[in-house]
DNA sequence: ACTATATATATGGTTTTGTAGATATGCAAG
DNA sequence: CTTGCATATCTACAAAACCATATATATAGT
């Protein structure tokens, strides 16, 4: 599974892939339910593009009970690691994903802290 | 005009395009015609993307007589620059872009050195 | 324990939209 | 009128939106 470069910008290319790369890079790790709420997009949709970006090799999954959780694969290129971060330097301030993030927070009743 | 990441990485997406931002990274200002033989494709492929990434913001052009120079924006956001530079750093000594530069060298009669 | 149901997520089928390559043609510069 | 490049058109194919439905796990009622 060695990531070609025009691949993993591919997945990258997506208004909504990027934005959930973006968060998951900077919370850890969500679920689903997470993500639909702080992204404000259908759940099929998401689960969607979360496929994508799995089968692409940028996210990992786990499912615990009813819940499948994503996070940023660890066993990414060197240089991939470093574009999102480099990434998530430039950008995370701005609109769209200052607001998802404020939106993740808001959210009442999330998993793994009090329940879904 | 400020580049919106995710239409950065829509450039990015396509091997051709990443191929002739990687050379002209490297090699700083290139015309068409050396373009479409290190690249080794058709003229109009050719054209069409780097007129894609000329829209995008990522390249700038310049025309001498009968060639057309293309170059890297100097206009581009501080995180764009340090994830092409990223990339370049990552995978430009693999293939196809080892070859694309090779390609160039061994290219004869080359415009603004020679001639076309 | 069994059946029914609710909850969280994934996937199918269809239509629409976008993107790619190939060939031919247009246009600027000399 | 030749050379270097851009663009138009057509066709093919991949991606995305959309709606519905399937699966898997947990919970409730009896």
């Amino acid at each position: 599974m060695d990531l070609q470069a025009d691949d993993f910008y591919s997945a990258l290319s997506h208004p909504m892939r990027l934005r959930a790369l973006v968060l998951l890079q900077q919370e850890g790790e969500l679920c689903v339910c997470e993500l639909t709420h702080a992204l404000a997009l259908a759940q099929p949709v998401i689960s969607r593009h979360l496929a994508q970006l799995k089968a692409a090799g940028l996210l990992l999954s786990r499912r615990q009970g009813l819940w499948v959780y994503y996070r940023v694969s660890d066993a990414l290129p060197e240089w991939a690691t470093q574009v999102i971060q480099t990434t998530i330097v430039g950008i995370s301030n701005t609109s769209p994903f200052q607001d998802d993030r404020q939106s993740l927070q808001t959210m009442s009743d999330r998993p793994n802290q009090t329940c879904c």
